[in-house]
DNA sequence: AGCACGCCGACT
DNA sequence: GTCGGCGTGCTC
């Protein structure tokens, strides 16, 4: 006790502590130490106003509150106090992204029941006595209770392997044969064993692997870019990394870009390490949450598999964070806190002295940038198949293609699904749009249907009879009336989606099977994944597909892909929209010819000499990532130079540009520092359910205190009614 | 975030 | 006369 006194880590009983809670304060609250003092970092339960909250003993209190009004902390919660490493990484993630640390430290705190001491359940144990009289049921749950000796198990565990109503079980508890006692409810995780054999390695995967193996065998902070094209077995390769962690008592945490990927890897995981690893997304149970981050922080679960919000599990020596398909827009959060998870990632990472790996068959231009200065690692994997797996790829020029009106599919193209078809083999034609058509418009006055409460237009989808809005999800009835004009009748589909192109491809090979992938013809994550699995296996001819064909799916009988719009994206001032091309049209292309086969990948384009479809077909990724460096470069764009995106919204759209006019107009402590302000415009969907959204971007040169600067740019304006303001640091869409 | 206080319209 | 709408402000 007298030794915790003198510690600046410990606060004796009285005296003032700074607690951070996840009120929206923006602002630590003094409070008194509990009785029996607390640590620095401690959980506590404090009183605010007329309620009981959650916060976290954030250092010394400012000493500038009444003593007289100061309360008291209720208690310190039965938790591991919060590391300084994640106190550190909270702070310095709130400074970066501008974001208030209340909104931090929720989602740091996103487990229920942290304030419940640890539940409790009742399990059940063989016990001493034995039953008066022997049943077959009695028997059959003896005998279950024997063959997994000194196991416990729940009432309905026990009911279903014996198979026998609780009733039985009853009857034997009172007799004492079954014992009854309190057990935690939350189980630590299984141990996962890293010396079970893995898959055999080839030669170029195995030196991978040893590099990483030897980054995370140095307990050190060290960032690597592992690139491999699909089907070169990056997953393997850093599953050992994630073994030697393990080895070393180091927990890994395993980052993937969607939910629908994390059961397949799950088996992967357990096919590796002979249990399953804690999992952590937005569909995990509320039960299951309460574990996964409670056993976390015990060090009761050694690799969690899961979304972006993972960085922020309270891990108590996490030794190496993998992200993988780095390059993945999703990474991006882009509603509350907007923060990239690949870049926390290697914060988080080098607070902890842990190693990250950045996996990716078409890494990001930042990463890609990053490895080429020499501040990452960088390991290539070479395909396991040989160089002859890339497919053979060629542009289809469509100025010279003949086409009937309201068609996609150009006669070069049919051509070759033709042969493909007749040879037995799949053809996959990839376009980037769901529904039947993207607008719905009138041919007596030019009127597009657009949502009632979005600026953005409808998309009609067929299969539901209805129109849809991708930003609100917002739907109605297909109109036989014009909106505008009244004219019945003259409402007309206009321009390809996916439903469309499958009647489309119908209608040229009515003898064919044709499959749709599109997100939102699958009820569920599950229902998708048997239809892939099932088309993998040669249940379909031609498959249709958007973004998420792109996605990691191994189709072995593909040897076609035709890429109906390579052109889309390529406009527009998204400043990424020639790297996000690139790696679709990269990923789609890499789905053609796995097995002994080659593919073939068509495009089609109007514009086939544009430099990003020449890299694409030339196949040399390093040229593109070099003329795409030195075009940022020279715009002074990200990761060459910085930029910020200021949305302001609200339900008056003349307030919201009065605003950002008054932003505009004042904007001396961004001229300070050399940035450039454009805008305010309306955003490029100017309303989001029925909200006006008006934007402003600011460039800067690469060494600029950007926040700070903006900061002091926005702090003097007031909000008023609904009004809001968000900073976008390192925008990713431009919305 | 909650929850109170506070100042203007339709109700027992 | 009061119940209640949600705008503004406070919470150690």
């Amino acid at each position: 006790m007298t030794q915790q006194g003198d510690s600046p880590e410990f606060f004796a009983q009285g005296e003032r502590v700074g607690v951070l809670t996840a009120q929206p304060l923006d602002r630590l609250l003094d409070y008194r130490a509990p009785e029996g003092g607390c640590f620095l970092g401690a959980f506590v339960e404090v009183p605010l106003g007329p309620r009981k909250v959650v916060g976290v003993v954030w250092g010394p209190g400012a000493g500038d509150f009444d003593a007289a009004k100061l309360r008291s902390v209720i208690r310190v919660l039965d938790l591991a106090p919060m590391r300084a490493e994640m106190r550190s990484f909270l702070e310095r993630a709130a400074q970066y992204t501008l974001t208030p640390m209340s909104m931090m430290l929720r989602l740091a705190t996103r487990a229920p029941g942290l304030a419940d001491p640890p539940s409790m359940r009742k399990v059940l144990r063989r016990g001493a006595g034995e039953p008066d009289r022997m049943t077959d049921a009695r028997a059959k749950v003896l005998d279950v209770m024997d063959e997994y000796e000194g196991a416990a198990f729940t009432a309905s565990e026990l009911s279903g392997l014996a198979g026998v109503t609780s009733s039985v079980i009853k009857g034997l508890v009172k007799q004492g044969a079954i014992r009854e006692e309190e057990a935690p409810r939350d189980l630590p995780f299984p141990p996962l064993d890293p010396e079970l054999p893995g898959k055999t390695l080839s030669e170029d995967q195995a030196a991978a692997a040893a590099a990483l193996e030897a980054g995370v065998n140095g307990g050190r902070y060290g960032t690597t870019l592992l690139k491999g094209v699909t089907g070169s077995g990056k997953t393997e390769v850093y599953l050992e990394a994630v073994a030697a962690c393990l080895r070393k008592g180091r927990q890994a945490l395993v980052l993937l870009p969607e939910i629908a990927l994390t059961a397949e890897f799950l088996k992967r995981v357990e096919a590796r390490f002979g249990a399953v690893p804690a999992e952590w997304h937005s569909g995990v149970t509320m039960t299951e949450r309460r574990r996964v981050w409670r056993m976390v922080g015990q060090g009761a679960a050694q690799l969690v598999i899961g979304a972006r919000s993972s960085l922020y599990l309270p891990f108590r020596d996490l030794g190496l964070i993998i992200v993988d398909e780095e390059h993945d827009t999703s990474y991006k959060q882009e509603e509350g806190v907007l923060y990239n998870a690949r870049d926390l990632a290697v914060w988080r990472a080098s607070l902890c002295q842990a190693q990250v790996v950045l996996a990716s068959a078409t890494p990001s231009l930042e990463t890609w940038a990053n490895a080429e200065a020499g501040k990452y690692q960088r390991l290539d994997l070479t395909s396991r198949f040989g160089e002859s797996v890339l497919p053979e790829m060629r542009a289809i020029d469509m100025r010279n293609e003949e086409l009937l009106p309201s068609t996609w599919i150009s006669p070069t193209l049919k051509h070759a699904m033709k042969l493909r078809l007749e040879r037995g083999e799949q053809s996959l034609l990839f376009l980037n749009r769901r529904g039947f058509a993207p607008v719905t418009i009138c041919r007596a006055c030019g009127t597009q249907v657009a949502c009632d409460n979005c600026d953005a237009r409808m998309v009609e989808h067929r299969f539901m009879k209805r129109l849809m809005c991708h930003q609100c999800g917002e739907t109605k009835p297909v109109p036989t009336e014009c909106p505008s004009c009244k004219v019945e009748g003259k409402m007309a589909p206009v321009g390809p989606g996916i439903e469309r192109l499958g009647e489309e491809a119908a209608a040229l090979f009515p003898e064919a099977r044709i499959a749709v992938l599109s997100s939102d013809l699958f009820g569920s994550a599950r229902a998708l994944k048997q239809r892939i699995e099932e088309i993998a296996a040669g249940e379909a001819d031609i498959i249709l597909g958007t973004q998420l064909v792109a996605k990691g799916h191994n189709f072995p009988l593909l040897t076609l892909v035709g890429v109906i719009d390579a052109d889309l994206g390529l406009q527009g001032s998204d400043l990424r929209a020639a790297e996000r091309t690139f790696q679709l049209m990269r990923q789609v292309a890499g789905r053609a010819g796995r097995a002994e086969r080659r593919g073939e990948a068509l495009m089609q384009s109007f514009q086939p000499e544009h430099p990003v479809i020449r890299a694409i077909l030339s196949g040399d990724e390093e040229s593109f990532w070099r003329a795409e460096a030195e075009q940022r470069q020279a715009a002074g764009v990200p990761p060459y130079g910085r930029m910020a995106g200021i949305i302001l919204s609200g339900t008056d759209l003349a307030q919201v540009f009065d605003l950002g006019g008054a932003l505009a107009r004042n904007d001396g402590p961004l001229r300070q520092v050399g940035a450039q302000l454009f805008g305010p415009a309306p955003a490029p969907i100017a309303r989001v359910r029925g909200r006006h959204r008006v934007r402003l971007l600011v460039k800067a040169d690469k060494g600029v205190p950007l926040q700070d600067a903006i900061t002091r740019w926005t702090a003097p304006f007031k909000l008023r009614g609904d009004l809001r303001l968000n900073v976008d640091i390192d925008p990713q869409n431009f919305l």
